[in-house]
DNA sequence: TATAAAAAAGAGTAAAAGGTCTTTTATTAT
DNA sequence: ATAATAAAAGACCTTTTACTCTTTTTTATA
């Protein structure tokens, strides 16, 4: 894929939220690292991360957990993978080169850097409101596979 | 970069070896490592890989070293990845999910594919040969910075 | 005000990726 | 035949990424 585990892990958590919690009914970690199959602890300190940057809103205590507040659902995958880990990647060349650039081009500099530039854009495009709308009118799925609980 | 390091460091070298060996004038290991920049023995690994896999030349023993011929040009950088670490990369959901196809895409699928799609096609068109033509036309460039040997 | 629930924090472990060093094998030229 | 050259092969090391286990802190509520 084109980002690391951490920031799969947060995008697929944080649209979970969206969908499932709220001010009213947060959700504890030992649930979503089980609803989504991550492993617990080291998604407990994704979430922590995700938290201490605002990105969403966590709870201690009974009752206590995770959860998103409506502001928090703007933000765009783009805005979310830079807090992560960064946007080096649209920066960088197709095949490796450090000195690449529109002067002195690649053999593909020209056509990746199109690419790079649509998926940025749907990067920039897709907010986590955005997609969780998605998913609540059954245009897009985040199935849970195996992992789904029993109703 | 969208592939591992050694996939980058073959491509390279063998962009290089395009350029500058034949069967006349082979070049040596050491050459090409010192010349891209590369770790030695690790890039020895990769072209071992590689001549046993018949994409390049080897010759042992003195003036031996690694040269392409000509056929070796005709590979697009779509079958060289494919040869060096396969193309799951192109069956794999945007978001990481197990289940996202057409019937139940996730939130980014369809652009996702897209996207998906123009690389591979970037990458099946461009053969070693087509890339090589463009460095010696000076229509592309591979610098090789601060590793290039004094004339 | 004690207790239990839950996140936060920290230290440690495991696996994968990337890289080094040494020995062996094949080849060429003397 | 021998020596030199260069790739092939193998064992090992280092770093980064991914993950686990334990302890601490905060907070609601009985």
């Amino acid at each position: 894929m084109f980002f690391s585990k951490p920031t799969e892990y947060a995008i697929r958590a944080i649209i979970y939220l969206s969908l499932h919690a709220s001010e009213e009914k947060k959700l504890g970690l030992k649930q979503i690292a089980s609803d989504l199959g991550f492993p617990e602890h080291y998604l407990g300190k994704i979430m922590q991360d995700l938290a201490k940057r605002n990105l969403i809103q966590s709870a201690k205590g009974p009752h206590g957990g995770f959860y998103m507040e409506e502001k928090d659902m703007e933000i765009s995958l783009l805005s979310l993978i830079d807090a992560l880990e960064g946007l080096q990647f649209f920066n960088t060349c197709g095949l490796g080169l450090h000195e690449c650039n529109e002067e002195k081009p690649c053999p593909i500099h020209k056509e990746y850097q199109i690419i790079k530039g649509n998926y940025y854009r749907l990067l920039s495009q897709k907010t986590i409101r955005s997609m969780r709308d998605d998913i609540e009118n059954e245009i897009a799925f985040m199935d849970l596979g195996h992992h789904a609980k029993k109703e």
